[in-house]
Order: C-alpha cells, then structure tokens, then sequence
RNA sequence: GGAGAGGUGGCAGAGCCCGGUUGAAUGCACCUGACUCGAAAUCAGACAUAGUCGCAAGGCUAUCGGGGGUUCGAAUCCCUCCCUCUCCGCCA
C-alpha cells in the first residue's frame, strides 16, 4: 500500500507513475481528491460531535458523583445519539472507499525503472556463461527426463491432475541435491538464516504481501468453514502459499525491530502452489508452468537508505547460484508495466534453455521499499530515535528448484540421452557424476 | 473432538468481580538531561499507535484480540468469531 499523505501531496506525480505502470491514473484514482475530501470532513464532523458527547458525559459522571441530578444532560446525549451513528456510516463509508482505491494502487516504480507496456520494454542487464554447443538437436527437458525414467507426467495427471509431475530415482534426489546446495550456499556464504516455515496460511499474510485482495483467483484457498468471499478478510482461514515471500515476510508483521538488528537476511525452501487461472494452454508441456513446484526464497527486512543496496546484493546472491551451477543466464531489468503489483524495482533473472532455444525466468528479485511493511505494518527503531518507521522488505527466488532442474537437464543433456551432474551438485548427489537412463518401476 | 484458563502499550504485568477525569498502575527496555575524563551505578524527566483540525503552539477522535450489543458512558457487563495455553481423547 502507497502512503495516504504521499498521494495526497504528490497526485500528479503519482498519476504520472501510473500512466508509466500502463494504468489509466483517472479509472486507478477515481475522484480520489474528492474522495479524500469527504472523508476528512465527515471525520472532522463526527469528531466533533464526539468531543462533545464526550464532554458531556464527563459532566454527568461529576453530577451524579456530587449528588446532582443529571437528566437534562442525559437526556441531550441520548438525543446526539441517532446523529453519531449517522455521521459514523457517512466517515466509515467514505474512508472503505479511499481504503479501496488505495489498496488497489501498485507500488510506484523507480525512477530508473524503464517505461514499457509490457515485457518487450525489459532492458536486458548483462549476459553470463557460454551457451553450450551440442553435435545433435537438444531436446526438451520432458523428453529427456521421461526418456531417462525421472519424471513422469502421465502419473502425476493419474493421481493429481494437469500441471503436476512425479520425479523418480535420481531424479528426485537432484531436485533435492539443488535445494541442499542453495540452501547451503546462501546460509554458509551469503549470510542468510535458514527458516521452514508452515505451506498455510491466513489471509492477513496474503494482504501483507499483496496477493490479496486483488489476487485471489491466483491461489489455492482452503477454508475448511467455507468459500473465501471475495474482498474480505477471514480469520482462521487457510490458503496454500504461492511462495515463501508469504509466510517469511509475515514473520515480522505487526513487529517493531530496533535498527541495530537490521538487516535480517532469511532464506526458505519450500513448495508453492499456484492455481495457474488465466494461464490455460500456456506452458502445458513440462515443467515449466506447475501447480505445485519447490523453491528456495530469499528475504531481506532493511533499512530505507539501504534497500538498494541489499537489493543488489540478494540478486547477486541469486545469479551466483546459476554461476556455480555453470548455467548461461541474463539479468532483465523489468519495466514498468511488466512488474508485480508490489514491487518498485525488479530484477529477472533468465536461464538459458537450449532444449526450446530460449531464455526463461528463473528468479524475480525485487524492492518492495515500504509498501509490504505498511499493509503488514512492519517496522524499525532508528537508532536514537522515538518514531518508528516502515522498513523495506525485498526478496527473490534463490532459485525456483523446479526450473533449475529443468534447465539443468536441457543444458546437461549429451548425446546418449543422458545428463551430466554440474560440478557442485556431484557431492550432494552421494558422488554421482551422470544420470542415466534407469529402470521404470 | 471434550473440559478449563486466558488474550491489555516495545516487553513483562495490574486493572475486569463492584462500568464514570484509566490511554490505562508498576517493573524492564529505549530516549533526553544531571553526576563522570568516559562508562557503569544513581537521580530527574520524557516515552503507544493511527487518524484528523491547525502556519504553529496545541486540540480533538479512535484503539485494551476482531465484530456486534446493552448504557448518558464499556478495557470493565452481554453475544459472537479468531487465537494462545493447560488437561483428556485421537494421531504422524
């Protein structure tokens, strides 16, 4: 959520970011100064209105401590009654609506965020790695792992449905040797506390982060005392995680940390779950575009001077991931209109599919400066100081296990059919130096 | 699933039975000042959040888990939901 006060005094340049976000600031904002307007008259009414209520049952609380008759006070504050509550729907109503249009307003980019309508405006960074050269055509990773007996698609259809996968064997154990590896990568070298964290959650977590209200379709709700009604949020419900950002974010909501203990660097695996609506017949082959798929997240709480910095840092923190695994990637500066509702400034990173001939999205890093704090009211004492203020929070995928396996076997993939294990992987797969084709079971 | 206890400020913890200057005692932490070369200790003071009015000084309003009710007035009484803890049952 942007800051109420912010809009307020800077309407045009928020229009102005709007337009760059590929909104219509006139159809996001709505009569907002109008709006705003109402709502703090109607408060300023009913405030005073109160005060006087107030006043006067301060003075009937002395009379009748005195011994004095107190009717006609009594009297004159049942008879304000009818028009405090009438006043209270008036602010309540107009502060729901700025409360509408505020929560439904992205973060604003910054102002080294490209312009651009959609993923075309992205500004290509920097490359990394040698694309690797193959004596045959490269096949697609859903042909080689179900050539090779580790995935299979038919069962996972079987027993769950489309956009889901069985991993077998070695196959299984590289999911699991990659998620080990980041995970030891980013907490032995990187600074990062490992967290496990619960797969549910509520729907504050999800406001926290953005994902709700506007994002419901996107996930897997499971209530167990009913349908999640749109728009409004339930207590003691519980929703599947779509990423880690989620319940990690959330740790700290509701927090006040002293600034000493900033930056706080945290890293999860976990699985996500994603109901893929509005993505029908894209991605269906493989495993690019799952409803399930495991990934390793990182997540940083900072100070507002130091977000950039740490931004930087978390996604060096990922692309080291795919230069230790020798997986060619470029880094994507998204523009305007192509990134996350939260996010001020992201960061793609691409890697690398020789099977399919192009470069897919492995890792999102973003800033999302103060706009997760706010909504989940997240914040830090500055050293010395009375007021607290919001902190920035940023994360990234560090990576998407599943996709990284993927590129793996694309990028792995020899002659036979069978696959190299990249060099750093090898002891975390009990010294197994290729996967071959094994037995189906 | 059954029974009971409880949710109060950054933290701990009074107040609730018997509704009224209680935004809330007390302690700790944090901040400012004094003492000190400096620190510790001690003393004094300040110290919730949000909204709103105001050039400002400073007012005002709301908030004691969420929502609703009773009342002139609710942290305190009633209803309801959520959450936590203890015991029992079941279970990885």
């Amino acid at each position: 959520m942007i800051d109420l006060a912010f809009v307020r005094a800077n309407l045009a340049a928020v229009e102005e970011k709007l337009r760059a976000r590929g909104m219509d600031p006139a159809a996001a904002l709505g009569d907002f100064a109008v709006i705003d307007r109402e709502r703090r008259n109607a408060i300023t009414e009913v405030e005073t209105l109160k005060a006087k209520r107030n006043k006067l049952t301060e003075e009937i609380a002395r009379l009748r401590k005195s011994g004095a008759d107190a009717t006609a006070q009594t009297e004159e504050t049942r008879s304000l009654k009818a028009d405090v509550e009438a006043l209270e729907a008036r602010a309540a109503e107009s502060d729901q609506r700025l409360q509408t249009i505020l929560q439904s307003i992205p973060n604003l980019p910054q102002d080294d965020v490209p312009v651009g309508a959609d993923e075309h405006g992205n500004r290509e960074e920097k490359t990394w790695g040698t694309k690797p050269s193959f004596s045959f055509e490269p096949k697609a990773h859903w042909e080689i792992g179900e050539a090779l007996n580790i995935l299979d698609f038919n069962r996972a259809a079987k027993i769950s449905g489309s956009r889901f996968v069985v991993h077998y064997g070695a196959g299984a154990r590289l999911e699991r040797a990659l998620a080990n590896f980041m995970l030891d990568l980013h907490t032995r070298e990187h600074g990062y506390t490992e967290v496990l964290p619960p797969y549910m959650v509520n729907s504050r977590s999800l406001f926290g982060t953005g994902q709700l209200p506007k994002f419901a379709e996107d996930l897997f709700h499971c209530d167990d005392k009913g349908a999640y009604v749109p728009g409004e949020l339930q207590e003691g419900d519980h929703w599947l995680i779509p990423t880690a950002e989620v319940p990690v974010t959330n740790l700290l909501r509701d927090e006040t940390v002293d600034e000493s203990q900033l930056s706080i660097s945290l890293c999860a695996y976990t699985p996500c779950f994603r109901s893929e609506a509005g993505s029908y017949g894209k991605d269906v082959r493989g495993m690019i575009r799952q409803h399930q798929f495991q990934k390793v997240e990182l997540v940083k709480f900072t100070t507002p001077d130091k977000s950039q910095q740490e931004h930087e840092a978390l996604t060096r923190h990922a692309e080291s991931v795919l230069e230790h695994l020798g997986l060619p990637y470029r880094r994507m500066l998204l523009c305007t209109g192509d990134m996350g509702f939260a996010s001020s400034k992201t960061y793609d990173l691409e890697v690398w599919l020789p099977g399919q001939g192009l470069y897919r999205e492995i890792s999102s890093c973003s800033n999302f400066t103060d706009f997760q704090a706010r909504r989940a009211n997240i914040r830090f004492r500055p050293a010395g100081a009375k007021k607290s203020e919001y902190v920035h929070t940023l994360n990234g995928s560090g990576l998407a296990v599943g996709r990284t396996y993927l590129a793996i076997l694309e990028n792995y993939q020899q002659a036979d059919g069978s696959v190299r294990v990249p060099e750093v992987l090898i002891p975390y797969m009990n010294g197994q130096t290729v996967i071959s084709r094994q037995e189906r079971f």
